[in-house]
RNA sequence: CGCGGGGUGGAGCAGCACGGUAGCUCGUCGGGCUCAUAACCCGAAGGUCGUAGGUUCAAAUCCUGCCCCCGCAA
């Protein structure tokens, strides 16, 4: 693993926490110094609209390497400062800009780029979710050359990851670890010279677009495993989304978590019919009875589906029927 | 000063506009029933009602400051 060659300058480019974990890893490689990072500017965020610096800043900060946060690169001087800083390679991970053909000629070696997706497949800004939420079994990494276009430029290696059980969250953070060991690997062989890549294959992409709070939308008729596949694709953002529809009272807004399918049909009921019991409570689908693990009403902290049924659905049993099991709806959460 | 919702025994909630006995569904502990059980019956423990002050004969409830949590928005 260690060179007798000089050891890489790299420049860092990017923003989120994805990007962020890459960084770390970078810091503690043996044959290559990041001798800067650029990141978004700090926005304004969370409650109070804060300014609030990225997961990337953060990192660099604690480092001690030189920061910069240009909104983009448009003037000459916001080139001309990276130009100075003389890279041997760019590596750029999630930065929220596209950079022009001006910027990535700069680096002496190349401009690479870490995909949270297999390429061709899933260009673009939301590779993790879609992936998921299309029931994809697989998944992973590419470590690609960068070209002026999004995502197209040829690939230098690939690793692949499953994606069963895993939420967008939880994928989210393998890849990052997965995709940081892969960009080493690459980095190592580009000390020695730039290795092979190929060229992607244009035919077979497709185009992960960002996601959207109409992607949180449950339609309970569709096949349990479907549903389950889209709520873990949309957890933490931007959440499985329903409205809890209750006699006499109004919706009240529901973030639902990844729960189990059950082995029943549930043929008989009303897709979103909810039904509970002592361990918890169920949602019918298209096919069969998903439990749900956990539930957070809006405005209230996360909770497990019993206690949910303690505070929630309890008081229910008497205004409707009780018999043992009870009964609510959940509808789909409407496009205001 | 972006908008709004919350902090009540271990959990989730009600009670607060009309101040005055701590409620509900669970959990826990003890006992009973049962071949058995997350089932059922009986009983018990457990609460400075986020925090600091104010008003009042009396505050979970009204007023003010502060802390923490959540959603929207970014």
């Amino acid at each position: 693993m260690s060179q007798t060659h000089s050891r890489l300058k790299i420049v860092f480019m990017g923003t989120p926490e994805f990007a962020a974990c890459i960084l770390r890893h970078l810091l503690e490689c043996s044959f290559a110094d990041v001798v800067a990072v650029y990141t978004q500017p700090d926005r304004p965020a969370g409650r109070g609209h804060k300014l609030t610096p990225s997961a990337v800043k953060l990192v660099a900060q604690e480092a001690g390497i030189p920061l910069f946060q240009p909104p983009h690169f448009k003037n000459e001087e916001d080139r001309a400062a990276l130009a100075a800083l003389s890279p041997d390679i760019l590596v750029v991970a999630a930065y929220g800009l596209l950079l022009p053909a001006s910027v990535l000629a700069i680096p002496r070696h190349a401009p690479i780029n870490v995909h949270a997706s297999l390429l061709p497949r899933y260009r673009g800004a939301a590779p993790i979710q879609r992936a998921i939420m299309d029931g994809e079994s697989e998944t992973g990494v590419s470590i690609m050359r960068m070209e002026e276009t999004l995502d197209t430029g040829p690939v230098y290696e690939m690793r692949s990851c499953p994606t069963a059980g895993h939420t967008a969250a939880s994928l989210h953070d393998s890849l990052a670890v997965l995709g940081a060991e892969s960009l080493l690997s690459v980095l190592n062989r580009f000390c020695d010279a730039e290795p092979a890549s190929v060229p992607q294959d244009d035919t077979q992409s497709t185009y992960a677009p960002k996601m959207t709070r109409a992607d949180g939308y449950i339609n309970w008729e569709l096949p349990c495993a479907v549903i389950d596949a889209r709520i873990r694709a949309v957890t933490p953002w931007p959440g499985a989304r329903v409205l809890l529809h209750m006699p006499e009272r109004e919706a009240l807004p529901l973030l639902l978590f990844p729960g189990k399918m059950e082995e029943n049909t549930c043929q008989e009921t009303t897709p979103g019919t909810l039904r509970w019991d002592k361990q918890g409570l169920c949602v019918a689908t298209g096919d069969v009875w998903y439990r749900l693990s956990e539930i957070q009403p809006a405005g209230r902290a996360r909770m497990d589906g019993r206690a949910f049924v303690n505070g929630f659905l309890k008081p229910f049993a008497s205004l409707a029927n009780n018999t043992g099991e009870e009964e609510a709806h959940l509808y789909l959460s409407s496009p205001e």
